[in-house]
DNA sequence: GATTCGTTCAAACGTTCGTTTTAATCTTAG
DNA sequence: CTAAGATTAAAACGAACGTTTGAACGAATC
């Protein structure tokens, strides 16, 4: 029962290390040997401490997305203390869900904009293990936001509501992961494209800057009337189905 | 047998193989073995006919980004043909754009939702031979688009764009590549976790039902209001400068 | 029939991978 | 201090990686 207490120095630079060099290089492309020869540590150090290089990965993931996906639920349970019943805007609900996470990226304590980068792509990633992985980790928080979104929306199919949560979390993963695919690939800043003041290279600006400009686009797309189909019509609006057994990873 | 191997058979299977394999494993995690086993063709084949691995993951993606970025300069010059000089609505320019894409979802020959998923994944690749790889690929057809719906959207700052055209990839980009996620995942389909009816494993009814919801999500998102920024005032219409030199990759 | 050339083949190349082993070192409670 | 356990160190493991080699094959050309 009684923790081992050790506080490792060397565990912790591991997981600093390997947060950093996943993201840039991804999980497949990242050896052992980069993450230990960066941290200073003896190559064996990362199976003592963690087990296997998969169980470092996780372990990367697990001491941030604990931490987010509290806050989620417990944002979300604020929320609808406050309503005392009544169903929550739309806005709330991306605020709390989205905010959350982005605030991570302003906080170096957090991860900062490198765990959301490494989190943004890692979504994409095929690897079975990892996939398994993030829908625990996911499971109840989605779980909530969708019943709240039905709750928020109750004239939208709730199979409308599913397809828009889907492509909010492509727009945010991509919008996070890519910001730096754009400044390795062109040397510039996204802002900087258009005109704007070039960045300071402070995350913390890239990461509210970011938060400003994706939620009004998000909800923006969430509100977006329902679209026109083609096909022979069919009954719209769904039941409540309890349909929601499903779990799935989301940023 | 009188099946006969033509000169380019090996080739495009494992041009096929390829396409697949990567699709379901990434770039990294899979092997030339895999490859050329699950094409029956002799481990050498893919550096005789292709070099090398990147030059095979380049050669998968050029045989139908060049038919794809050919047919979305084509719907654009067809559209700005039509107009006569006038700026074209948004909704015509997402339609060319990503409609163009969604349509080889429908179109086996073309890939399908295969190649789309792979395209959908890999834009998120940190390699940086990858990177290299779209940029290039990509270059005129994003700065042909950007221009139209700078033109399109004049009122809207030129940066604004940017970020919600980054934004609209994303949402594409993630809701394609996590449609097999969502599959493997849980075990259903996208549509039928709020109750729809099931997809026949038919990637065309999927990807036509990708496109209906995708589209009205893009064009809410793009039209949402402009962010209320917290930051000191600051110039919001930004001069039409020639800052068009980056280039980006993009769905 | 012999020659040529593009293609396929089996085998091996050297390297790097994640992991394991065994010993040395550090930390700490009795 | 000493014994015991936790951690680090150095070396090696077998497996898998992308690539290369040199010979064999097959269908045209002379």
């Amino acid at each position: 029962m009684s923790e081992q207490k050790t506080s490792s120095d060397t565990r912790d630079r591991i997981l600093d290390v390997a947060e950093r060099l996943f993201m840039e290089n991804g999980y497949e492309a990242t050896s052992m040997r980069m993450i230990t020869g960066a941290a200073e540590v003896n190559l064996a150090a990362v199976n003592y401490h963690f087990g296997s290089k998969e169980a470092l990965l996780r372990e990367v993931f697990r001491r941030r997305l604990g931490w987010l996906n509290e806050n989620r639920l417990q944002a979300l349970d604020r929320l609808e203390a406050q309503a005392g019943g009544a169903p929550l805007k739309p806005s709330q609900i991306l605020e709390a869900f989205f905010g959350t996470l982005l605030r991570m990226g302003e906080d170096k304590a957090l991860g900062g904009m490198t765990f959301l980068r490494l989190l943004g792509r890692t979504l994409t990633e095929p690897a079975e293990f990892i996939r398994t992985f993030f829908a625990g980790e996911y499971a109840e928080v989605i779980d909530r936001y969708k019943q709240a979104l039905y709750r928020a929306l109750p004239d939208v199919p709730q199979a409308e509501i599913v397809w828009r949560l889907h492509f909010m979390l492509g727009a945010m993963s991509y919008a996070i992961a890519g910001t730096d695919v754009l400044r390795v690939v062109t040397g510039v800043e996204v802002g900087d494209l258009a005109g704007e003041r070039p960045l300071q290279d402070d995350d913390t600006a890239l990461a509210r800057r970011l938060a400003q400009r994706l939620m009004p686009f998000l909800l923006g797309g969430l509100r977006a009337p329902l679209p026109q189909f083609d096909e022979p019509a069919r009954i719209q609006k769904e039941l409540p189905t309890q349909a929601a057994r499903e779990s799935r990873p989301g940023i």
